[in-house]
DNA sequence: TTGCCTTATTGACGCAGGTCAACGCCCGCG
DNA sequence: CGCGGGCGTTGACCTGCGTCAATAAGGCAA
């Protein structure tokens, strides 16, 4: 595993961002390293006791609700560097359920000893607020795709979001592997595995991605970005 | 205008329901309480400088941003002891803009300062987290109705909504008064206003509604809560 | 490798809700 | 108190995406 936040090369992005060296190493003490996530498997689960939130250190997991009635709802998709479980704070009860779309491992941050550094730690505080904000926004961000934006709009909003995911950290920002399944991206985006796939093909056919199953080539950027405010 | 928190009696939905006696003092000392906005008044602009969230004390409020486009996106809608503007901290810029949608009259709560107090009042920052928290939880379930659900599920879920939020001010969950026009309720469900207007017909028709111009009375609410759902 | 099962693609067709248009009714202003 | 302009309702028509169905293409097990 990965020995401690300050070797970890995605210190960068995660919880660590905001702290210096002595803060680091105390941040450090509170995560656990827990053995990796097979492909499927549940990090947590809806309505579990809510503990801990995590940071994801390799891999990608999908946020997922299920509604009164069954039926699934992807409410996002997690890669490294990124933190989940933060819905669950509100009623210390977990308000999505998490799963790996491949092998994964995570830090684990119990969150009672989060909320006592934070209280020591102004930096820690301020940076653990922003995060929340962040996936605030993030959110009303998909709110406002999914209420008006076309099929169209939707597939190329997720493939620029992805695409810029990757670039924070030092990834390729136009050639890709989807890490999710057309299902997947379909329930996401509120649409049909078909639809999502007949964009894809409608999107390859005018030269602005390639796509070869779950590898993905982004050839056109700027349209991509044009597709996905209309 | 309201004299201070401890006397304010929304303060058990409000920020001081964590705290005690002597810590209410203490919060109640940064909060400021401003002249009342008029209706159509802007509480704070998408892409301001962002220094404080703020209470609603009277009146509703709505939230919405703009998109790249130009089409504006309703993002929630905030009623007394709810607190907006969470979504600005993130960096330091509101992702959204708050509009009166009556006269209305709120409490600011100076940001840095309520990080300060936070750091000191376990229970104030313990708070803060969940009420975060529940936000992301809430733009979540928005989330997840505007994904799949029909016209009627989410205009459905809409009223619930209120009515549980009315409730929770002592106020008539079956019987209330619509502040936001239609045209602002079929854009936050990701609606035209004629589909917002043929639902609440049809629920009409139905005997699940009585609907009179911006008077709402719920004739059936486990038929609504029903339709909410499927 | 072979075979099976899950995932993805493509086509034909239908429908919920969008669009366009006409009209009625509040409500605020002079 | 009457008039005008937004707001809401209703109807007729249209379209983008969902649905259903058939086929292809991966990928994992043995």
């Amino acid at each position: 595993y990965q020995a401690s936040c300050s070797t970890c090369r995605l210190s960068s992005l995660c919880l660590p961002l905001a702290l210096e060296g002595a803060e680091i190493d105390v941040l450090d003490r509170i995560v656990q390293r827990s053995k990796p996530l097979q492909k499927g498997q549940h990090l947590y689960r809806e309505s579990e006791h809510f503990q801990s939130v995590f940071a994801v250190r390799s891999g990608t997991l999908k946020a997922y609700r299920t509604t009164d009635s069954g039926r699934e709802q992807v409410t996002g998709f997690y890669f490294p560097g990124e933190i989940l479980g933060m819905d669950g704070i509100g009623n210390n009860r977990h308000a999505s359920s998490a799963k790996a779309l491949e092998t994964a491992a995570v830090c684990e941050i119990p969150f009672t000893a989060l909320e006592t550094l934070s209280a020591k730690m102004p930096h820690l505080q301020r940076h653990f607020f922003q995060l929340m904000s962040r996936e605030i926004a993030e959110d009303q961000q998909l709110i406002t795709l999914l209420s008006k934006s076309s099929a169209d709009a939707r597939v190329a909003a997720l493939l620029v979001s992805i695409s810029t995911r990757n670039a924070r950290r030092k990834l390729s920002a136009i050639r890709f592997r989807l890490s999710m399944s057309r299902v997947d991206i379909g329930n996401y985006l509120g649409l049909t595995v078909e639809t999502v796939s007949r964009v894809f093909s409608r999107m390859q056919k005018l030269g602005v991605l390639r796509v070869e199953n779950k590898e993905i080539e982004i050839l056109d950027r700027d349209a991509l970005v044009e597709m996905a405010d209309a």
